[in-house]
DNA sequence: CGGAATGTGAACACTTTGTTTCAGGGGGAG
DNA sequence: CTCCCCCTGAAACAAAGTGTTCACATTCCG
């Protein structure tokens, strides 16, 4: 996951910790850097270390916060946590020499929605995701709009892989057990469900013959 | 301000750094003594040591922070830094041996600090802002003039983004749980919101057909 | 080769949402 | 206390968006 990190220079522990936590920082050099190469999946939260002063940091964590509205993990030498106390905008802060483990849970919990949602409500397979939050899909990143319909079925796909389902069990799982209609209708989501995922992924969805689908 | 402290035999030194940063600190036996005994000016923030271990010490936070409704400050030794990272319900930690300003620094975060003002007074979004003690709304700097309802539905938006919500969550969240009527009343507040967002930030509120809407 | 099953494209009908309008009611001014 | 404004919620209508169905082409397997 990408990571912005300020100042440009950043120091060369800092960034060992962050490989380490499983983040890939890239430097950065002001909130403007941060909106324009900001990648389709997101960045992680913001590392902003308190160099060359606190106070042009600080400056810079609010506007990280504020315009590319991300949470922001400032680093900060002891002796400068009085300085901060009053300073909005900044989610959490680190203080130096720094604990690796520290910094992986502090910019782990920052990943987490404001409000307590984890990031286990996305399902995956291979290069596709499915957010359950928001319902939105992405493939290899990309965000594909997917209707009502086809984001139900794709997701009961994705959450009962490897099995064969008829459609009659389809159109009971996925459309409801009341439901009344004709199977055929199965075939034609099925086939606009292949077309969206693209040329690559539509044999994800493999016909059975005589029997029905089957997903993975 | 009174802090209430677990366990009840806080770590003297603990006791010592929560005084000095200003705090009166109340040990208590559980969250029932939480609730119980809150003052009449409520609680600062509560301190949970890890001990006698961590397990312990996250389900008390836990709970102190679900049913007592308290930000909560966990205390843990370095080598337990780990396994917090999937825990909930901590608002914040901090690592033994203790800092003593990033005590005061990291209490005072947690919004509320002896002699100063709650954190959050001011919701924003991009440059939107919503100040909450004043139920005054400003896009860009520039005063909104939002009916009652409608500052109600955007506050909700503000701080539960990224996130589809249907309409009858919108109903019990903003309207109230004991609130029946027309779902149709949500798409209505919706329009009237994004006429007056403007055109630009109307998109801000994106429709999710057969589900709800999400913000942000 | 022949029949059955499935893929494909497009038309149709229905659901969902956007928009406008209107009546009731609460609160403030006089 | 009364009047008036305007917020609120609901209903009616318009406009898309979406799901379903049908007709036909294609593939598969005996």
């Amino acid at each position: 996951m990408l990571l912005p990190i300020y100042p440009p220079d950043p120091t060369p522990n800092l960034v060992d910790a962050a490989v380490e936590a499983g983040y890939q920082p890239v430097p950065v050099a002001g909130v403007d850097d941060v909106i324009e190469r900001a990648p389709e999946s997101g960045w992680a939260p913001a590392l902003v270390e308190a160099r060359p002063d606190l106070g042009t940091a600080v400056a810079i964590a609010q506007k990280i916060a504020d315009e590319a509205q991300l949470p922001v993990l400032l680093v900060i030498d002891r002796s400068m946590t009085d300085d901060i106390a009053a300073e909005g905008g900044i989610t959490d802060f680190i203080l130096t020499p720094l604990d690796r483990t520290e910094l992986r849970v502090r910019l782990a919990r920052l990943g987490k929605a404001p409000n307590g949602t984890s990031a286990t409500e996305v399902l995956s397979f291979r290069d596709l995701e499915l957010n359950l939050a928001t319902y939105q899909a992405t493939v290899a990143g990309v965000p594909s709009d997917l209707t009502y319909m086809e984001y139900e079925l794709l997701r009961f796909f994705v959450e009962n892989p490897a099995r064969v389902w008829s459609r009659e069990q389809l159109l009971a799982k996925v459309w409801g057990y009341d439901y009344f209609g004709g199977s055929r209708t199965v075939d034609v989501h099925v086939r606009r469900l292949r077309a969206k995922l693209g040329e690559e992924r539509s044999s994800w969805i493999t016909t059975v013959r005589s029997v029905g689908y089957r997903f993975g």
